[in-house]
DNA sequence: TTGGCTGCAAATATTTTGCACTGGC
DNA sequence: GCCAGTGCAAAATATTTGCAGCCAA
């Protein structure tokens, strides 16, 4: 299940064009950036980032290439409120994070308790389970220090 | 912890009071819906079903609503790929949700081993960890029976 | 060569915001 | 009566889609 992050991107290309699916150099691009990083990136990043490799690429295609990775499971989604998504394309298969909410900074911490988990919510709903998620919010070490919020019916628009 | 559904709706509009905010008409008519429900609704959803009791009301008013109650702790948001977001005023505490992704249906199984995982987690990661989302997708009874979806490529715009 | 892919622009969808008015307390 | 709250309409975001032209296989 473990995937090495040197291996992910020669992998994700076997996928792709397993699936008869073309392999452009916008999608390259794409692949190359989700595919090394470490990172959760947004859409708005990715679309900065890949202006190295193939600055005419689109938002669209960014769109569109996401979202076959997704469905092809290559790609993982990760739906942060208020944030918009995040992608990771190194670690494709569900694992937890933890987010903190005042900078952003996301972390994959280890664990593997899930499975048993899952199969505890399958046998006690009788859903088939196909995946999941675990999301960790709160400070990380240095926001902490730096001192927090308000009350609350200010803090109400501090955000976004 | 545990929450009495027919609890919610005066507990709900205690912490109001609390707050100094005020108890509108239209906040009430929310109050009552979310208060009681079992369900996980949508905006849209929310903004049909409150027509019953203050038909007037603007979809403004209950994003307002929701947002305010949302940072007093009253009520969860729920983060569905695509599906924008769900709240759930009944539990406003974290708890885990199975959701099916064909028909939509979401359930709320008993789960009460998180805790133990989140203070695990904030040990590893030194962040001070304040809530968190466990979700499992998959398909209902009901959806396993009516077969399934076709191959990847097809599948890629069937959704939404 | 040719059908899948791209980029653009327009369409959708979702949520937020500014502001004049109103009604809860 | 005051000011928080409402509703409208416009704006800000986020994502999807139609389509003409292009290029990876």
């Amino acid at each position: 299940m473990k995937a090495d992050p040197q291996q992910r991107l020669p992998e994700m290309i076997r996928v792709l064009r397993e699936k008869d699916c073309r392999l452009t150099p916008q999608r390259l691009a794409l692949l190359k950036i989700i595919a090394s990083s470490e990172e959760h990136h947004s859409v708005d990043q990715l679309f900065e980032l890949i202006k190295t490799d193939f600055p005419t690429t689109s938002r669209a295609t960014i769109y569109k290439t996401l979202s076959l990775l997704k469905a092809m499971g290559e790609v993982l989604e990760l739906n942060l409120a208020g944030v918009g998504s995040r992608y990771d394309g190194n670690k494709p298969y569900p694992h937890p994070h933890v987010i903190c909410t005042n900078c952003g900074r996301i972390l994959d911490p280890e664990f593997t308790g899930l499975a048993d988990i899952s199969s505890e919510m399958a046998k006690k709903t009788g859903y088939h389970i196909t995946h999941h998620q675990l999301n960790f919010f709160g400070l990380c070490p240095q926001c902490q220090q730096e001192g927090q919020p308000a009350d609350i019916k200010e803090e109400q628009d501090g955000k976004r």
